[in-house]
DNA sequence: CATGAATGAGAGTTCATTCAT
DNA sequence: AATGAATGAACTCTCATTCAT
């Protein structure tokens, strides 16, 4: 009779998709199971049948990005041998997938910004992952004699905070620009954006001589 | 001997800088001002009549330290004549602040990881004090040919993105570090993050031969 | 056996029931949602579940009384075609049912006394639909000459007015009559001083010779 | 050196006449001391300072309105000996007063709305104060024959609740008019009003033949 | 799987009132 | 006579979570 059937799979995803973009634009407190299931279409208590809690949900969806750009990345280098090219293909693969889920950066600069050891541990270690790839590049290059020697994790806050920052302000840079005659880079668009990034990471790391 | 202070400015310098503290920590939705009453030992209403409401004493609590933070760098720059070398006080003055107020990168970050032009005029403003302050910079080293052509937003967002993380992620680093073999900078000190900085700046702007 | 009642109908209708009284006694602002609740045996929560806020459960409260009036004025007149047998209808159902509703007078009054034309429009129209009814009787009267010219407005307000007030005073009339030699009708019941009134108002109105 | 000094009187008068305002306009309890000192340009301390408390603020009010009211009809009809005469100056009296100054049938019927016999003795011997004239002069009217035998309370409920009524409704009624096409007396002033319930009141109580 | 009713804790905010100066 | 700071209780409303059906 009921046509509310839907599959267990199909619920627990729009619940998953629609928390990361609330989560993303509110935080973690000021996002409430209310909005989120009026948002979903569907009955609150599900969200506690599928994520246990507010809590779980939250670490769910952060697993889930993480897990996402992670993998994306690493099919991306996969093929790629020459550690220049792979680090080249992690920025231009960040950019993307962040200027496309605009929820990444947000959420990831939110839950960076709280200097809490308080992690959940699944959560902590799909972070690692992701700056566990970068750093290996690195590594790589320095053995490969590629690049020259630097700190893998201030190079690696450098893009991924101006990446992020960049993409998290869009429309406050967009508004200074409009106000005054400062220089926001207002309308860069995210393809000028990687390509401007990569090429400074390429003289700060590069041994090469064409720049 | 008596409990009732009668000192407005006393009470209010109170509330403010608790406020930053837990702002900082919770993010302004999860600070409660039951949390600051009790912390800053006062009575509630007390906050209401300083600040009007939470969001007037959270925009105090931005605007507060974004004049800090620009009042002390523009103090240190002052009797500075050579970009390069304004450049680099810039860049170290604001790690030192941000260093000694750790609550100034996370409350930031928090801020601008919202993408909202919803920001109230007068916090809008001071935050483009600030990187009017770092454009200027760039532009007058353009002029005197200390500096090559670069996208100051961008160069910004690499100085300060990376900052920031560096210190609210100061714990994260240290528990990762000890997990696994991974370099994460776990002990660099803030001399020593921001003396890098520099050196990269330096290399990404510089036109002199000397690195 | 349980004490969680699964009945949404009971649950709303006590809350309703007993908001009348309170906002009779107390009128809007003085009555809390806390005494309401605990009057009501219910959460306090619910009471936001059912009628959204405060202000909503106060029109509903508003339009429920006035509809309970209207419905059965309309149901007595229905089956006369006089308009003075409809008119004595309209003032002995008025008073029977204000008499056995005392919040009904009481709420009137005060929303009354409040010259605000910010009323919602619902309420509004269920206000008007009463004097509606009144004034196409009057019209009726006229029209078939059986009343003289009158002024319906003041009219409706002399009967109505008349009426709430003997009922809302009764209490302050009885003590006024102990205290003093002065006629309060302090023990007028209602069946009197609707006859009373409408023998008045038959004068008033009335071509006929018997009075 | 300061320019605050105001004298007593003027103080507390000032409070007192914006607290008429404020009473009449929100009521009681939705009247904030807040309010009320800013309105009246005083400290809120103030207000206790004279008055005790919000409570005794309010019987203020509410003797002096009803002292005003009974001294002013009590002086038009001083010099008049028929009773007649005098009732028709009450009328028109009471509803000139009560227009020039509408906190009062706002305020009034408020209180008489509420079914409580737990006004203060002083608060109450003024409302039957002017009750009080009123029935000497139907007394009065009936002792030398000029009026019918009446009921002085219903007679004074339905000229003071229309009197009131009208004057609280005035926005309402004119609202009420443009939506729709019944009549509401939307644009009778005063004086066409108490003329007219002048006249109903003449036929109702009088032995005389002009009508 | 899904729903709507229910709950209790706590949130932000207001307010009458007091008190030291 | 006047002020501004302080207080504590209360108020409206929200929220994560549970449970019977």
């Amino acid at each position: 009779m009921s046509n509310k059937k839907r599959d267990s799979y199909q619920t627990s995803h729009t619940i998953l998709s629609n928390a990361k973009v609330l989560f993303s634009k509110y935080g973690f407190s000021a996002t409430s199971m209310d909005m989120l299931a009026e948002k979903s279409n569907i009955n609150k208590a599900m969200i506690f049948y599928y994520f246990k809690n507010k809590q779980g949900l939250y670490e769910a969806v952060l697993v889930d990005i993480l897990k996402d750009m992670t993998n994306i990345i690493e099919k991306n280098i996969k093929d790629i041998s020459n550690p220049k090219e792979q680090l080249e293909s992690f920025i231009s693969t960040y950019a993307t997938f962040a200027y496309k889920h605009p929820y990444f950066p947000s959420i990831l600069l939110k839950e960076l910004s709280t200097s809490s050891a308080v992690l959940s541990d699944i959560l902590f270690e799909n972070m690692q992952m992701l700056y566990k790839l970068f750093s290996h590049i690195i590594q790589a290059g320095k053995e490969q004699k590629y690049f020259y020697d630097t700190n893998p994790m201030m190079l690696y806050f450098m893009i991924i905070g101006s990446l992020n920052l960049m993409i998290t302000t869009k429309e406050i840079r967009l508004k200074a620009a409009q106000n005054s005659d400062i220089d926001t880079c207002a309308d860069c668009d995210i393809e000028t954006i990687s390509q401007y990034l990569i090429k400074k990471v390429n003289i700060l790391l590069g041994k090469d001589d064409e720049n």
